[in-house]
DNA sequence: CTCATTCTTGACTAAAATGGTCAGGAATGG
DNA sequence: CCATTCCTGACCATTTTAGTCAAGAATGAG
């Protein structure tokens, strides 16, 4: 289990927008250089972000994207979905045998298993949001931070 | 973020074996019918379980595979490191750029998201034995089971 | 008005992970 | 001794991931 390469990008890049908040919008190109992202892959992932309307875009010179909303209003789970689609995926429909219920089979002990995890997943995502992880910038990865306490 | 095929599978195989044991070791085949995964996809994740010694294997007629401790003694967290190598990747080592320090970066305000993520999936899939998930053989996948409580 | 700037769209590709399949061999108990 | 069962490792198809690229359309600064 993993986080994707989008994810963290796409996490970068609107924490990056939530420190210029309320200030003028930044294009794209400036966003790939600061967040150390290839330029290319940048659009892609802010046109996905754009989509979910988590950001807006102005075109022509000094143009670029700005948050839609206030960073307090934005959580890690709307932008996982915006460029993954969700946060977890429902493990009930991935592994039906056709019948739409994979209780007949027996193994239903399992999916409540999958399910807890997801919820607690999505709801640790639901919980996070820009501001929250703008308040706290000095972790360092091999040191221990303290703020997303047990 | 989803469950895979492989992890899916060992856990139903555990389950599996988990409620034959202290009976006669179980032939793969068999597994795979009454779980209903490809054989040869079975024996595959067979030998990762053994090599991980979660299982134990007998050769010969009436031989199989059995548990190699009680089911209170394996967690879902085991079983998942068996077929996955860990439960949750590094995102530091997995984003780093060179330096074995994101720090530098000025995007480890991240980091600590991942990193309780990684500990509270971590955590979860501990705290779930097969004697667990054994006691509670009725859940559904549309019903509303209430064993594993928010 | 015009033109450099910036976003938009969508197709394309390389590499890795996933989800199996297969063949030949080596133990072991009946 | 031989049918049963596991063991090893190679192989393969599909999907996902992680980008790349090119042509075009909007916009505001000058």
């Amino acid at each position: 289990m993993r986080i994707t390469s989008s994810i963290e990008y796409a996490t970068r890049l609107m924490v990056a927008l939530a420190s210029e908040h309320g200030k003028a919008p930044v294009p794209a190109e400036r966003l790939a250089e600061s967040d150390n992202v290839p330029a290319d892959f940048v659009s892609q992932i802010l046109v996905k972000l754009r989509r979910a309307e988590l950001v807006t875009s102005h075109r022509g010179s000094s143009g670029g994207y700005a948050l839609s909303r206030p960073p307090a209003e934005i959580s890690i789970a709307q932008i996982v979905r915006a460029v993954d689609g969700a946060v977890f995926e429902d493990v009930c429909e991935r592994f039906d045998t056709g019948t739409k219920d994979c209780r007949h089979q027996g193994h239903c002990s399992i999916s409540p298993v999958w399910t807890k995890l997801g919820d607690l997943v999505t709801g640790y995502f639901e919980s996070v949001t820009l501001a929250s992880i703008l308040e706290q910038k000095a972790g360092a990865c091999g040191g221990t931070p303290r703020w997303w306490a047990p």
